[in-house]
RNA sequence: GGGCGUAUAGCUCAGUUGGUUAGAGCGCGUCGCUGAUAACGACGAGGUCCCAGGUUCGAAUCCUGGUACGCCCA
């Protein structure tokens, strides 16, 4: 319809108290958020925050760092935006809750970058060159996350955070080391590492490349010591057993490093894998091989007179976990113990493979990485390190009994194992089954090219069961964990209980150039560490902060220690595991800084975090204070495309938060991080973003409803008394008290789901399609300062007031908005507050409390009802085309006597709540009189039967409804009694809504 | 393969100790209004409660076994 054909405007509208306000239906968020955030900025408001709060009852939520390396996801959105409306709420209730941002700096992930952009460290730049790349780098990321993190509108000490790079933090984290040491938690142990011959020092993950290399392959065989136990364990039957107890079985490996053969421990099986025990008929001797692999290994020795006699899993002749002891022994082919045959165990582990070899794997956790792990499991040890730092074989009387001392293990130590296997004199004739030239990939130094090799050097773990500590680390903090940390969701706790049941100890040496040192003195022969370690620490972190980690770099021995005692000490030159560096925090943040403290309130972090930042922090804490860095852990889950699938950047369904700021801007992210239940996995799409940014326009413009029928409300003098206000505007004032009760639990409860729903709820019901709908004709119509009119804005006021609160820890630019448009406040003495200069400084807003309803909330909802059933009717009238408007209908309810009664309660005023031009009400017993003469129509409520006319009385020109009293009046010709009333006399009195 | 989770309308979520036709808001459709107007109101259509067994008079809810997806391991 254009125009021209709608109906004159009113010479009455200016008559009206139509809304009015400044507060645009529209957010034009993306552009207008930074504005803010500027503001903010310029006055300082996070420090304003700290000095309102000051003194009061503190709330510490203690940010876990995110890696200072990459923009920021939606990973770091929802974990941030989380953490703000925390942080805000907790203000909002009076607590002082300081938020200090953090970041992760070392590690790996930055090497690499830096290597890309300058070379590998000791390669075109000194290593000291390079972490100062790195230090550089680690700078810039941090800047630009921390411009995403400020634009997600997270309030916080941005200008102040802390750095794990910073020299103090560095300090800090080289004294929390030294006091897990003085503790006696922190032990020596040995641990295959890349190793370089020709530098003579262990290689990072990075350093080493791979490439093509020429070997010999061996198989040899390892004699069991007992064969008919073994024919046993394979199930073998008496008969059987006869045959072949007094043959010889070996078990035969398969290696492509000869030279480890020397520091072989053990020989592993997989437990699930088949094994079979095989006669060779011409030998006349017995070989166990897996099952898979037995004509692949006949093949390859040549040998096509067997016969496989018995099968069985590894299980049933390797020692499983569980067992103390293994039950088969195998004579090593070569090496003696005090001049006698060595004898290893034979063992299960999961890193066994049937798909090459002979199924069973010569296992020397000295110089592999997976052998160490599966004897650890064992607590199979060497107690030697037979190949020195340059890779030859070191002096012990086996090794020169077999003339290898001094034989590099890339060539001639090799050639020698090799001889030895062969060597009648030395006992071992025959072990040698097979040797084969082969080529294959293996890894070498990137700086020499050549091969590496696999050598346990001396490491650092913090142990969870050491000897020199008092009580077992691993126990103290798994009852730290049932005892005396909240888990949010609670599966949590079974969850992180999980991992660190029979956890082992924890390695926290690293092969690093980018990463703290691990600043001990240990001697040169026995690698011990130094007896006056705690105060020489203390030495050095004094140093450390005032240079950073560089200074223990450039330390010289002698600048620490006596002229005898570095003779004697060299520096370890490992790096901490990046993981040590935050899992301190607790010492070098919370610890250090006025104003926080430890443990604190709460850790929120993604549910990976429970092997991650919430154990190492609690080990940490545990291991240097004995107690639990944090009371409660929250964790959210990780954010999913619209199938359910992980973000990646493969498969290219990532959302990015600040394209989503850029478009539809950061209240509408913020919403859906509020929206979504962040206990399981949080589903984001674009469909999904712009339902949020529907429910946002929902929230914003009931608010903007609010406003613009309170503008010019001054509460100072026109706010109404409680016990005068209108029986429904009482109403909704008390509801809304109720509300704000539930608000409060809600974000207590940090269930911010459920506060989005029970905000829109009570916007969209209660609201919008009752009592905003039922008071607009009141608003509208009645005298601007009349009581009708009052009492209605005194709810509003108040209504809005508690609003703005509500929403500001989620929607804290709109909130601010609005703060901006709200009527000045006032005191119960009625004298005018002045307003915090930001809606984040105050605290929730005191609704005034509602004594004796006069009619309370089941009145109200059963009211609800009636106006449902009246609707439905109308409904039906419009498709009839009986009426248009509501205004338009007349209405008879036929109640029975209960309804009747509360019905008659409103009096004239039921057609208001309604909405209709006339609401009479008759008895239920009438209605079948008049059955026959009108459309009566049945309802949902038992009790109420309706019927609906459009009304015959005119139109009144103001207030639209349609009433027998238009055109009474001479000079009003077009209006209807009641805005007479209003325009030229004393005001219509309402009595209930 | 293991541990911890999740699975209810197109979307986000409620569903109390198992008990009538499984709810809300959004979205969608239709209508109304044009004095919340790129807004608001009304009505309506949408569900194999992941699947298969089982317990029970009765299961979205309890049990068992699967499937899919997520996190962490192997």
């Amino acid at each position: 319809m254009s125009k021209k054909d709608q109906a004159p405007e009113s010479q009455y509208k200016v008559t009206l108290n139509l809304p009015e306000t400044d507060f645009p239906m529209r957010g034009n968020l993306a552009k207008r958020e930074p504005e803010l955030l500027a503001q903010w900025q310029e006055m300082g408001l996070y420090q304003q925050i700290r000095k309102a709060r000051s003194g009061r009852k503190q709330f510490i939520l203690h940010d876990g760092p995110p890696y200072a390396n990459g923009d920021i996801h939606i990973g770091h959105a929802v974990n941030k935006v989380l953490k703000d409306i925390i942080i805000k709420s907790k203000t909002m209730s009076g607590f002082d809750a300081p938020y200090v941002p953090g970041w992760d700096c070392h590690g790996l992930p930055i090497e690499l970058k830096v290597e890309e952009l300058v070379g590998k460290a000791g390669d075109k730049v000194t290593p000291a060159e390079f972490r100062q790349h790195c230090r550089e780098y680690a700078a810039k990321q941090v800047d630009g996350q921390r411009e995403g993190f400020k634009r997600l509108m997270v309030l916080g000490d941005w200008e102040n955070p802390y750095l794990t790079m910073d020299f103090k933090f560095e300090a800090n984290i080289i004294r929390t080391l030294g006091k897990i040491a003085d503790n006696g938690h922190l032990e020596k142990g040995f641990k295959p590492v890349n190793w370089c011959m020709d530098c003579g020092s262990a290689l990072a993950e990075a350093e080493v490349e791979y490439q093509d290399k020429k070997s010999i392959s061996i198989d040899v065989k390892f004699a069991f010591t007992d064969t008919a136990a073994l024919l046993t364990a394979f199930g073998a039957d008496a008969a059987l057993t006869d045959s072949y107890a007094d043959k010889t079985a070996n078990i035969v490996i398969w290696t492509t490093t000869p030279w480890t053969l020397p520091a072989n421990e053990a020989v592993s099986v997989h437990p699930e894998l088949e094994y079979s025990l095989v006669h060779l008929t011409e030998q006349d001797e017995i070989l166990v091989l897996a099952t898979a692999l037995v004509e692949d290994a006949m093949g390859r020795y040549g040998i096509t007179d067997f016969n496989v006699i018995a099968n069985a899993k590894g299980s049933a002749f390797g020692q499983l976990p569980e067992q103390d002891s293994a039950p088969f022994a195998v004579t090593h082919p070569f090496m003696t113990v005090n001049a006698i045959a060595k004898t290893v165990p034979v063992i299960t582990g999961n890193h066994v493979t049937a798909d090459a070899g002979t199924g069973s794997v010569h296992t020397a956790p000295m110089h592999g990485a997976d052998d160490y792990v599966v004897c650890n499991q064992y607590g199979i040890v060497s107690e030697l390190m037979l190949v020195s730092a340059e890779g030859t074989f070191i002096s012990t009387p086996a090794l020169e009994r077999l003339e290898l001392t001094g034989l590099s293990v890339a060539d001639k130590g090799n050639f020698r194992v090799l001889g030895i296997l062969g060597d009648p004199l030395i006992g071992a004739v025959g072990s040698l089954i097979k040797k084969l030239k082969i080529e294959h990939s293996y890894p070498h130094c990137w700086r020499h090219k050549t091969p590496i090799i696999f050598r346990a050097t001396p490491q650092w773990f913090i142990a969870m069961e050491a000897e020199k500590a008092e009580t077992s680390l691993l126990s103290q903090a798994m009852h730290a964990v049932v005892n005396d940390i909240e888990w949010r969701p609670t599966w949590g706790k079974a969850r992180i209980e999980g991992m660190m049941t029979g956890r082992p100890d924890w390695c926290i040496s690293r092969q690093r150039t980018w990463g703290v040192p691990i600043a001990l003195f240990v001697h040169k022969e026995t690698s011990a560490l130094h007896p006056d370690s705690k105060a020489l620490i203390e030495k050095v972190a004094l140093k450390v902060e005032e240079k950073g980690i560089e200074a223990w770099f450039d330390l010289e021995v002698e600048d620490l220690l006596s002229a005898a005692d570095a003779e004697n000490y060299v520096k370890v030159t490992d790096t901490l595991d990046v993981w040590f560096d935050s899992g301190v925090t607790h010492v070098a943040v919370l610890d250090e800084r006025d104003g926080l403290s430890s443990p604190a309130d709460l850790y929120l972090e993604g549910s990976d975090q429970h092997r991650g930042w919430f154990q190492s922090s609690l080990l940490t804490s545990v291991a240097a204070k004995g107690q639990a860095p944090y009371k409660t852990a929250l964790t959210h889950g990780f954010a999913v495309d619209s199938k359910g699938r992980k973000m990646s950047k493969s498969i290219g369904n990532t959302v990015s938060p600040i394209d989503v700021m850029d478009k539809l801007g950061a209240d509408i992210l913020r919403w859906w991080v509020a929206d979504t239940d962040y206990s399981t996995e949080m589903t984001v799409s674009d469909e999904i973003l712009k339902r949020n940014a529907d429910s946002y326009r929902r929230i914003r413009n009931t608010c903007r409803f609010l406003l613009a029928n309170i503008s010019g409300f001054n509460p100072k003098t026109d706010l109404v008394a409680v016990e005068d206000m209108l029986p429904l505007d009482a109403w909704i004032l008390d509801h809304a008290g109720t509300i704000d009760k539930q608000v409060k639990e809600l974000y207590t409860d940090y269930n911010f789901s459920g506060l989005t729903k029970l905000l829109m709820n009570f916007s969209v019901g209660e609201l919008g399609s009752f009592y905003l709908d039922i008071i607009k004709d009141r608003q509208y119509t009645c005298k601007t300062d009349g009581l009708a009119r009052r009492s209605a804005q005194t709810a509003l006021y108040h209504i809005a007031e508690a609003m703005v609160r509500w929403v500001a820890p989620i929607l804290s630019f709109t909130a601010e908005e609005i703060w901006d448009v709200l009527p000045v406040a006032v005191d119960d003495q009625g004298n005018d507050i002045e307003r915090e200069k930001s809606v984040l400084l105050a605290e929730w807003y005191e609704l005034p409390e509602v004594k004796d309803l006069k009619l309370d909330d089941a009145y109200w909802r059963e009211i609800m009802a009636v106006k449902t059933a009246v609707n439905k009717v109308l409904e039906e009238a419009r498709a009839e085309k009986t009426v248009g408007s509501s205004l338009a209908a007349d209405v008879t309810l036929y109640a029975d006597e209960a309804l009747k009664a509360q019905l008659e309660k409103l009096g004239e005023e039921l057609r208001f709540v309604t909405i209709t031009s006339k609401a009479d009400v008759e008895t239920l017993a009438s209605a079948d009189e008049a059955a026959a003469a009108s459309n009566i129509q049945k309802t949902d409520i038992s009790g109420l039967r309706l019927s609906l006319t459009a009304s015959t009385a005119d139109k009144c020109e103001r207030c639209w409804h349609h009433n027998m009293t238009v055109g009474l009046h001479p000079e009003y010709a077009t209006l209807c009694s009641r805005c007479v009333t209003n325009i030229a006399g004393d005001g219509e009195v309402r009595h209930f809504a």
